[in-house]
DNA sequence: TAAGGTTACGGCGATCGTAACGATC
DNA sequence: GATCGTTACGATCGCCGTAACCTTA
């Protein structure tokens, strides 16, 4: 057994058990993965994996049973480049976020911008993703780091911290009617409405509100982004619902907003991260500016 | 980084950072156990050892975050090795079992037997060993299920399971002046007590038993073994504080006995592993036995 | 016939063992 | 001088790549 036949049969689920794919990722010839697997599984006695010939189409019990062991070795070894890459430099290195698009445009700016003072070293690269995607950048490696709004699922693998707590908001060109008087869901579902796409920022949030009140929206655009949706707001389409931090007083000083606080329950902001991941120095310190700035929005 | 090099940090720790005793465990030679952790140190960039000139004397913080993970692959290595070899034949196998001699000699027989119907194949290896290392013998992979009486102490590593409860009972000849009347701590304390050793199978409950009551009891001597003490209560040395279950009626029909309970707290005998450590299906079994046979102690 | 996998063979590199050397007590 | 660790060098073994071959959609 060696470390590089468990990361092979790591690098074989994620290509669906494609040997010659696999051998690709993993710069060797496809022969050479070919043998390895079938040493591999010689020395333990039995087959890992399920073929229909000489294909292989998905695991047997004991490969099933094995994966779980094969990725905490695979984790761990990560860890330890991890570990001694932070230890020899702790001021170097990449941080990748992976969250939306209100994230990062209305919230991570500050924080961000206080985390390179202090760390000018340490490059950041932010990826957006549709909110359900998010979890999933995590346990594929692809990011460290995940910010999300809409509920993170129960999962055990990953460690989850409160971020900020934020409400709906509701932007309509100034003179517009709903600028005046009772602000209420029922008189909020008279207007045309233009809010996130479905799984987007506090959707789902806006979703259960309004089926409880016995509502229905006429949702006449929907969109992942607040500043997509400001825009056809200003066209006239319709109102915005878009989260409160989104509205920035200056720029958006053509239009007008009224908080949906007490309307719309607050959604909340977590942070996410794998809990068997070892996190760089510098993360953790970009995980407390995260905290702090968002402190600074409660207040 | 590869799979020995991580066995050489393991083997390295267990032989207090002595290189030649690490190459001897490894079955190679002494320079071959010291270049590979030269290139490991390399390739990660910095020392894992603290040295003395030449000579390696601990670990340097770095070396200890990694020693972590360390253990982490080691353990799913051997997981790994232990899944494949229990999928090949799940009724072959050994289960070696750290333990006490009074559970030993008074609770294990039953089980023990029962699983040995029917499982033949697998070879059951009982080490005797004093409560305070039964959880060593876990961490040391000298046993892979302890059996405790004292308290377990709180270990995130560990998984313990509620066995049975039991009570002490006061042994001694017939006709002694103990075998009528009542039967209280004060009155206890009137004779010369034969006990288990410190440390061993609930001895420190009657300690707190005697401490809360106010009273101190002459032990006049102390034995690690429910049999070595009712050996000396035979001779007259005086009663004895045993286990109630170290009371066989026939084998002790030439001894009195009266259960302590209601006097001295009842213990709990607990089955411990590791968390981590894979448990062949066998050994399973083997601790649902235990389980059923614990479950008959209390009917 | 293209795609996926296995087998045979030669070459290269990694790792080992022998052995000589250096340091420390 | 005994113990412990390092360095040099030759030999071996493991693993890769090339290439031919097998099987199935």
């Amino acid at each position: 057994m060696n470390l590089n036949q468990i990361e092979l049969l790591r690098v074989l689920q994620e290509t669906n058990f494609n040997l010659s794919k696999a051998a690709e990722r993993m710069y060797v010839v496809q022969s050479a993965v070919s043998r390895q697997l079938q040493m591999f599984e010689t020395e333990l006695g039995a087959p890992l994996f399920e073929r229909n010939g000489k294909k292989l189409i998905g695991l047997t019990a004991l490969g099933l049973r094995i994966m779980d062991e094969v990725a905490t070795i695979n984790q761990a070894k990560q860890n330890i480049q991890n570990i001694a890459a932070d230890f020899m430099d702790g001021d170097h290195g990449t941080i990748n976020i992976a969250t939306t698009h209100a994230q990062a445009k209305y919230f991570l700016p500050t924080p961000v911008q206080r985390f390179r003072e202090k760390y000018p070293g340490v490059r950041i690269y932010m990826q957006q993703s549709s909110p359900e995607n998010l979890i999933d950048q995590l346990h594929q490696h692809k990011a460290d780091l995940a910010i999300c709004t809409e509920k993170v699922q129960e999962d055990t693998d990953l460690i989850t911290k409160h971020c900020y707590d934020w409400h709906h908001a509701v932007v309509m060109p100034h003179g517009h009617p709903l600028c005046e008087g009772e602000l209420s869901l029922q008189r909020l579902a008279t207007f045309p409405i233009l809010t996130y796409s479905f799984g987007y920022t506090g959707r789902s949030t806006i979703e259960n509100a309004l089926k409880k009140a016995g509502l229905n929206l006429d949702i006449v655009l929907s969109a992942a982004d607040s500043d997509v949706i400001k825009t056809y707001v200003r066209s006239g389409l319709g109102v915005g619902l878009i989260t409160g931090m989104a509205y920035d007083p200056e720029v958006d000083a053509d239009l007008a907003t009224r908080s949906l606080k007490g309307l719309i329950p607050s959604s909340s902001a977590k942070i996410a991260y794998l809990k068997n991941n070892y996190l760089p120095s510098y993360i953790e310190h970009f995980i407390a500016e995260l905290l702090t700035a968002a402190q600074a929005i409660k207040a």
